[in-house]
DNA sequence: ATAAATACTTGCAATATGCAAGTTAATTAT
DNA sequence: ATAATTAACTTGCATATTGCAAGTATTTAT
């Protein structure tokens, strides 16, 4: 059951790359961090600082700092909670909203041709495959414990 | 056919975490961008920089950085080639060696006990999965052209 | 009413990044 | 054989990213 780790090594790494392709829309270019940051608030319904950060695993002062220059660039939102004023809300602009959505149809573009050269069986066992997967590093000890 | 790129978005994050814990062996500790230097090294044979560089989609200068500071703690080795002598050869010194094992190990083990929560005909179907999706990005037009 | 915890923000300081411009070595014209 | 081009790096910026520590404001506990 030879080298479990350059296999995933291998997968990571390309889909990193494909990742980073995806991050100009129209005259907006973003990193792929930010663009993480887009698709981290555009799947939770106004999350607040802290799970976005956490979902991201990253620093909270580092988050503040992208979530400012999101803002500058138009495609973030951040408001006071008022139940808890502590709390900032967050969410996308009209503009963010048409950039995650770009981005997002591009993805989806890149990993249909990709399983275009499966056969549908396989598409299908791979498909599960990373369903099982992500069930077994949720449930894992090792990994990634306060996710999703 | 629902969202593919959650899914994958999701597992490719729990790996990324999994890999962020394993850069610490006895005294040594190394951010992840070097351990996959040294493990880019050493599953080739005395690679060129260029060569890595590529592997790891890293600009050249960058990457020259980079091998600077593993070479200063003592981990990398770099040549320059007899047959020519603008390509330098790098490789791992016996720490360097010793290093990549560690965490080679240590990763092994966190995959295997992320696998321990499957069947043992799930944990067959993941690993013939990620093959398969491994071969269909390397045949693919948007992904990682020039990898492995 | 005071103390402690929570949700951030800002000030560093260290590190990482890529582009452009340089150096040296090898190839390819001419 | 010499000159021009290409290739493999290295170094100098300028910028971006990161995390820790220390701060502010608000809420919860006592």
């Amino acid at each position: 059951m030879e080298n479990k780790r350059e296999l995933f090594q291998s997968m990571v790494k390309r889909f990193g790359l494909l990742n980073k392709n995806c991050c100009t829309v129209d005259d907006v270019e973003i990193s792929l961090v930010q663009s993480h940051i887009l698709y981290e608030i555009d799947r939770r319904e106004w999350p607040s600082m802290q799970q976005v950060a956490d979902a991201l695993a990253t620093d909270l002062s580092t988050f503040s700092r992208q979530v400012q220059s999101l803002m500058k660039i138009g495609l973030v939102t951040k408001d006071p909670s008022s139940a808890d004023k502590r709390i900032s809300v967050l969410g996308l602009t009209e503009e963010g909203q048409k950039v995650a959505l770009a981005i997002q149809k591009d993805m989806e573009a890149h990993l249909e041709e990709i399983f275009s050269h499966m056969t549908e069986f396989e598409q299908d066992m791979v498909l599960q495959s990373i369903k099982l997967l992500n069930e077994a590093m949720a449930r894992s000890s090792v990994c990634c414990k306060p996710m999703y």
